[in-house]
Formats: C-alpha cells, sequence, structure tokens
DNA sequence: GCCAACGTTGGC
DNA sequence: GCCAACGTTGGC
C-alpha cells in the first residue's frame, strides 16, 4: 500500500465536502499535469491512502485522509464540452486524462500547514518542501508518519 | 493582486 | 531539439 498527497482549492472542494458527499466518495477530475497523470494512471491503487492538502486558501496544509476506492479510468471532464476540464484532443478512444476515486476517511486532529511541514526537518522527501506544484505527489512512509504525529 | 517557479507551446 | 514566450500554479 503506498501513500499519496492530493492537492484541492477548498473554495471548489474541500475535505468537508468529501465528507459530506454521497457515499462520502468522489471522483478526482481535472487532473491536467502530465506527471500527476502519470501517477494516478500507473502507482495509485486501490486502498492507498492519500493526504487531502487544501491550496490556495487562508489555511494551507494537510486537512485529513481519504483512501483510493478506484484505480485509474478516463476523465470524464475531458469528453465534456462545459467543463472547465474539456481537452479538444481527447478522444473516447484515445482519452489523454485520468481520475482515480477516492473515500472520505478522516480528518486531522487538526491542519498540519505548509509552514509547519517546510519548517520540520524530519519531513525529508515530499514535493512541497521543493516548491513544487504537483497536484498529486508520492509520500514516503517516513514523512507520512512524521505529518500525522504533527497532528497530535 | 503580486510574482516566482515551473510547465507547455510553437517557431525555427 | 532548442529555447523564448506565454500560461498556470500557488504561497504570500
Amino acid at each position: 500500500m503506498a501513500y499519496w498527497l492530493f492537492k484541492t482549492e477548498p473554495d471548489a472542494f474541500s475535505l468537508d465536502d468529501l465528507k459530506s458527499a454521497a457515499k462520502q466518495t468522489t471522483t478526482w477530475e481535472g487532473v491536467r499535469n502530465y506527471q500527476a497523470r502519470n501517477f494516478m494512471r500507473d502507482d495509485v491503487k486501490l486502498g492507498d491512502l492519500v493526504m487531502i492538502y487544501h491550496s490556495s486558501c487562508k489555511q494551507v496544509g494537510v486537512a485529513g485522509i481519504a483512501t483510493v476506492t478506484a484505480e485509474a479510468y478516463p476523465d470524464p471532464s475531458q469528453f465534456d464540452l462545459n467543463s472547465d476540464y474539456y481537452d479538444a484532443k481527447a478522444t473516447v478512444d484515445t482519452p489523454r486524462w485520468v481520475v482515480v476515486d477516492v473515500a472520505y476517511q478522516q480528518h486531522l486532529n487538526k491542519l498540519v500547514s505548509l509552514k509547519a511541514i517546510k519548517e520540520n526537518d524530519a519531513i525529508t522527501e515530499i514535493a512541497l518542501k521543493k516548491g513544487g506544484r504537483l497536484s498529486i505527489m508520492p509520500v514516503t512512509n517516513n514523512d507520512w508518519h512524521e505529518i500525522l504525529k504533527m497532528a497530535e
């Protein structure tokens, strides 16, 4: 089982929204970055755990945990003319973008801020520290548990 | 709203 | 394939 971090803008879709969604599940659509897509397509597996990270908001950081309930399949929004995520170069036969489904698991006792993560020298690998803008990133076992410790 | 960092596009 | 121009992300 692997660990991940998914970014979301809570003004658009927050961890609370996931918690109150039907079946507490959502389709993680709209990822339009090849590196992030490749992680979802190739490496995100059923049962993997995901830190839900809130970006571009008042309290930037890791808000809680979700779990993967469906592995990669074509992102329906790429075919939807009315969607912001529509991609004219994607066809049903040759989809370009994929999604996975995730289910709510829990909120952390407190949000672990980006600032605190950057200041914690025990967290070494996570792409967040390097100013990366990846929206889907792997989290090492060590970093995962360090972040959870910070929420205690 | 600013701006740095990064990704993508397109001319050559 | 290079690289400049442009667009986007995302913290502040």
